[in-house]
DNA sequence: GCCGTTTTCGGCCCGACTGTTTTCAGTCG
């Protein structure tokens, strides 16, 4: 229900912002949407507890009561009133980039304008002219918005946006007077998806200009937004997607195709963590900052952590020496916090956690060590894939193949997780098949050595949780990952049983991609995931991080309800082709959202500790 | 509408850029 309850807090702030009410007011539902959004328990279960709702940072009496009468009756009487006061097709008009609360209130009220389809008509009459602050450059970027808005808008998989990114860090490096590049946003926060890529480079205020120059040049830049000094934006091509899944409704023409929008930020090199820190977010988090700087007697931006005065220039142009600014290290320890992981930044609670680790430490090495998680997973701790396909059924290696490649990237082990027999259109292998499956994963453990080479299946869990090999099968196997394919449209009551059917089996080591959905495309199952993470505790089973940029399942928030549970995660390529290993740093930046310790998941452990878990001894 | 380590009332983050302006409003992140 959190989806649902935040979509509808975060339209009455919207509504609230165009109508012109209190802003604050409409800060306040924001963040109380944005918090619901990122909460691990399903609020629907605390509804009727108005305690329970107030405790949570963001709601108060007021908006608790909202959610609670949500729960009861399905709607939120405030947001049909705020509704009633506007026509249906206004509020979409402040998707369109560019239009804010005001503008939509204008061409609304003084422009008589109710949709978009009305918007254009006033545009290509000429009569937009005649309203206030409407020039004819205005209108004109506002042609460009509405073309792009049109195109449509979804925000970009991690894994499409992050070798752009790249890109364009590798070409700014080369640019005379760069001192640093990295990109920042919410792509070094490793969010699912990216709404645009911000590209941070380091220069002396004399090499600014050429810079950004630099910058709106590159190659594979389509248009250029805005061209300023310290700030620049373009929209620029992306590379065509991998082979297996393409983007929705953007076709991999490299010449034409689709764009993504880059921002460039040129900061002077003494700012460089300050600002790093800034264009990291999120917008949140920078906001807490802020607040904690300010009651510290400090003042944070983009150029540095200051002390705090009356003056209304900002300190940076006054010359004031900051208290910290080279590096983000310096800055939270000044802060008094741990250092928080980009991926952690979030306004979770993650400040209050950093804020005891910096408190709990006692010596000034112990300060600086400090972490907000302890042992929080990293690349580098994954030493093992347990969920692999090969030319058997829908792979692209064969088994030594994809051992050997797995033995190169420094894996102890590899399963070899062929479909199973529904999977048709995967080419699943028939029990008998599988069978012989086995035996060749037997005879390819003694021509590629110095890894374990596991034999398992990716079962299907089909619609009613039974699983796709009877249990003399399944118990051929060293590994069952056990995976929904099919029917995953189901309602949530019946997903939730035929998930818990399969973790209760007693024969499943892993739940594959527990919900099937696959991002920008089809949102998958929604079980109650209180429940799919107690059975899979209960029952020690590990729930999969599918590292896939296109499927990331679990996500973030359900990560971290199964850590709070103590439950295992195992983070899997699900490999395809040898390409597909590199999807890795994906599901670990995803399961570092989740605040995952390396210990709680079963891919960093030895290979001993592994093999004698799938055992179970 | 929410919140409290100088507050239960009076605050609520900060700067860059653009376009339409004669000094700034609006938007974005």
């Amino acid at each position: 229900m959190n989806e649902a309850v935040a979509e509808r807090l975060s339209r009455i702030a919207r509504l609230q912002d165009l109508l012109g009410e209190d802003k604050f007011k409409a800060i306040s539902h924001d963040r109380a949407a944005r918090v619901i959004e990122g909460l691990s328990i399903d609020i629907a279960t605390i509804a009727d507890d108005p305690a329970k709702l107030r405790a949570i940072e963001g709601i108060g009496p007021k908006i608790a009561d909202k959610i609670a009468e949500f729960a009861r009756t399905g709607k939120m009487s405030e947001l049909v009133e705020l509704e009633a006061k506007v026509p249906p097709g206004v509020l979409a008009l402040m998707n369109i980039p560019g239009l804010g609360p005001k503008t939509v209130a204008t061409l609304w009220k003084e422009g008589g304008v109710t949709d978009l389809a009305s918007l254009k008509r006033i545009i290509a009459d000429g009569t937009i002219l005649k309203l206030p602050r409407m020039g004819a450059k205005s209108v004109e970027k506002l042609k460009e918005s509405i073309d792009l808005a049109e195109q449509g808008s979804a925000r970009l998989p991690l894994g499409l946006a992050a070798p752009v990114a790249e890109r364009f860090v590798a070409a700014m490096t080369d640019v005379k007077g760069v001192k640093q590049v990295a990109f920042a946003g919410s792509l070094r926060r490793g969010r699912e998806t990216i709404g645009d890529i911000d590209i941070l480079v380091a220069a002396a205020d004399g090499d600014a200009a050429h810079v950004a120059e630099a910058f709106r040049a590159m190659p594979g830049v389509a248009q250029v937004l805005v061209a300023g000094e310290k700030k620049s934006s373009v929209r620029a091509r992306i590379a065509p997607g991998s082979a297996r899944f393409s983007v929705e409704g953007r076709s991999g023409d490299a010449e034409v195709g689709p764009t993504v929008q880059v921002d460039l930020r040129v900061v002077p090199p003494q700012s460089w963590g300050a600002a790093l820190m800034y264009f990291t977010g999120s917008k949140e988090f920078n906001i807490r900052l802020r607040e904690r700087s300010l009651k510290m007697g400090l003042t944070l931006n983009e150029y540095g952590l200051f002390p705090e005065d009356d003056d209304k220039t900002p300190p940076q142009q006054r010359g004031i020496k900051p208290v910290a600014s080279e590096t983000e290290e310096e800055i939270f320890h000044a802060l008094r916090l741990a250092y928080i992981p980009p991926e952690m930044r979030e306004d979770r609670g993650e400040i209050d956690r950093a804020e005891q680790a910096s408190a709990g430490a006692k010596s000034k090495a112990a300060k600086h060590a400090a972490a907000p998680v302890e042992g929080l997973i990293e690349l580098a701790d994954i030493k093992a894939e347990l969920h692999a396909h090969t030319t058997a059924s829908d792979g692209r290696m064969s088994i030594e193949e994809l051992a050997r490649n797995a033995r190169e990237r420094g894996f102890h082990t590899i399963a070899v997780t062929d479909h199973s027999k529904s999977s048709v259109i995967a080419n699943g292998l028939s029990a008998e098949r599988l069978r012989d499956h086995v035996a060749a994963i037997h005879a390819a453990r003694k021509k590629v050595k110095g890894i374990h080479i596991l034999a398992g299946s990716e079962v299907d869990i089909l619609a009613d949780g039974s699983l796709d090999y009877d249990q003399a099968t399944l118990e051929l196997l060293d590994v069952v990952v056990a995976s929904p394919h099919n029917a995953l449209s189901q309602d949530p009551a019946t997903a939730t049983k035929r998930l818990l059917r399969a973790i209760e089996s007693g024969l499943v080591h892993i739940l594959g991609h527990p919900t099937g959905r696959l991002i920008n495309r089809r949102a998958g199952l929604s079980p109650d995931m209180a429940k799919i993470v107690d059975a899979a505790k209960a029952n020690d089973v590990a729930l999969e991080i599918n590292a896939h940029w296109m499927r990331l399942d679990l996500r973030d928030t359900h990560i971290r309800a199964a850590v709070d549970a103590g439950c295992l995660i195992a983070i899997d390529c699900d490999v395809h082709a040898a390409d597909d290993f590199d999807n890795l740093r994906f599901g670990v930046q995803t399961a570092r959202r989740g605040w995952l310790p390396a210990e709680q998941c079963i891919n960093t452990w030895s290979a001993q500790r592994l093999i004698g878990w799938l055992k179970r001894d």
